[in-house]
DNA sequence: TCAGTATAGCGAATAGCGGTCGCTTTGCCA
DNA sequence: TGGCAAAGCGACCGCTATTCGCTATACTGA
């Protein structure tokens, strides 16, 4: 990048992206933790100093991770939950595609998902907002499900957590007891049957 | 502790169980990673390098806290499975004492267990080991309850894991929509009511 | 009885971390 | 063309987990 070029702002966004793109293969080999700042610098060819100007903490790196992850993720279950399908196969497909991102990303996941629970208090209050906005689009799901009179009457909320959560396992288990597919499909099946009016 | 005295096995195993016992609260205060081994020594009136000389590494302290927890839990769990009652009912009870051991320990698990994932490859199959057998315990429940016939024919690790995964957010929601018992109940209703054969 | 030895325990030193500071380099603009 | 704001950087700071060499101790065997 030329010095003495004010950045706008728009560029300083684009810039930190690029940073944080180059620099996701190092966590991946290393775990976040475990990769110091010298070693982020150097992969995005930049001096250490420097990638303070673009981001405060290191901390930081990995919220700006997450967050544009679960943008994502929340974007492309907004267009599946908008569809004129019954509400359960509604979730099958979110499901589907949540499953896929988490496999995508697995190691990456594994790793920074976990150590994303130790990042400063504010840190996490950001990445939970964007969690919320996932679950309560699961949680709609399953409130138009029961409006539908397919699912009984349960605390959506809780239901959409507990689905969310189910999906961990599938992906991340050490002793897999079929293809991911297969596992993803008896735990939906579990689960949508437990909502079923029966 | 007199110097010039060896240890034996059993004494050294006790000590490291004591050490333990006076730093839990530390970490309940201010997390693990945030507690350096000069506070962990302090709190155990210790010298900081006598402190290694029964841990080698600070992750191994970690490690020592949760085979205790999930040592102690499957042997709570295992006294449940061996009553003489339904297999469903079972499960229930054993969900309930996993749910109290979370909540008891809640402030301190939420923050620890997630830094668990980020020890040492070795020092998590070790944690692994004894997840799996409390895995493999629930997984004994749920084929008893297909062979009793309260439950249709699933994979009964994957349903297992799926159970236990449930459990987390009961205890770790940042939005409750009840009680921690009131939730607890509707997820194992929606769980129980997905193995029932209809 | 008393040197020899093994070991509990410790303070100081080490390497490497995240983060800061002050400087240099650059290109725009008046 | 000279002044200036900003990009970028290397050296530095205080902290960390971990190691090392030493001391103090009590048991052992001659």
């Amino acid at each position: 990048m030329p010095k003495g070029i004010p950045l706008t702002e728009e560029e300083q966004a684009k810039r930190r992206h690029e940073i944080v793109d180059q620099v996701v293969n190092v966590f991946l080999k290393k775990g976040f933790q475990e990769t110091s700042m010298r070693e982020i610098a150097e992969a995005a060819g930049l001096g250490k100093s420097t990638l303070y100007d673009y981001f405060k903490t290191k901390d930081e790196i990995l919220l700006y991770f997450f967050e544009n992850q679960i943008g994502n993720l929340t974007e492309a279950a907004q267009k599946i939950a908008l569809q004129s399908i019954p509400a359960d196969e509604r979730l099958r497909q979110v499901m589907k595609i949540h499953l896929e991102y988490l496999q995508a990303n697995k190691s990456l996941f594994m790793k920074l998902s976990l150590e994303a629970q130790r990042l400063k208090l504010e840190s996490q209050k950001q990445i939970q907002r964007g969690r919320h906005a996932y679950q309560d689009l699961i949680r709609g799901l399953i409130e138009e499900g029961v409006r539908e009179g397919a699912f009984r009457k349960v605390d959506p909320l809780l239901a959409a957590r507990m689905l969310i959560n189910t999906l961990v396992p599938v992906v991340y288990t050490s002793r897999p007891t079929g293809t991911t597919q297969e596992m993803m499909e008896e735990t939906m099946d579990i689960f949508l049957k437990g909502l079923q009016v029966c």
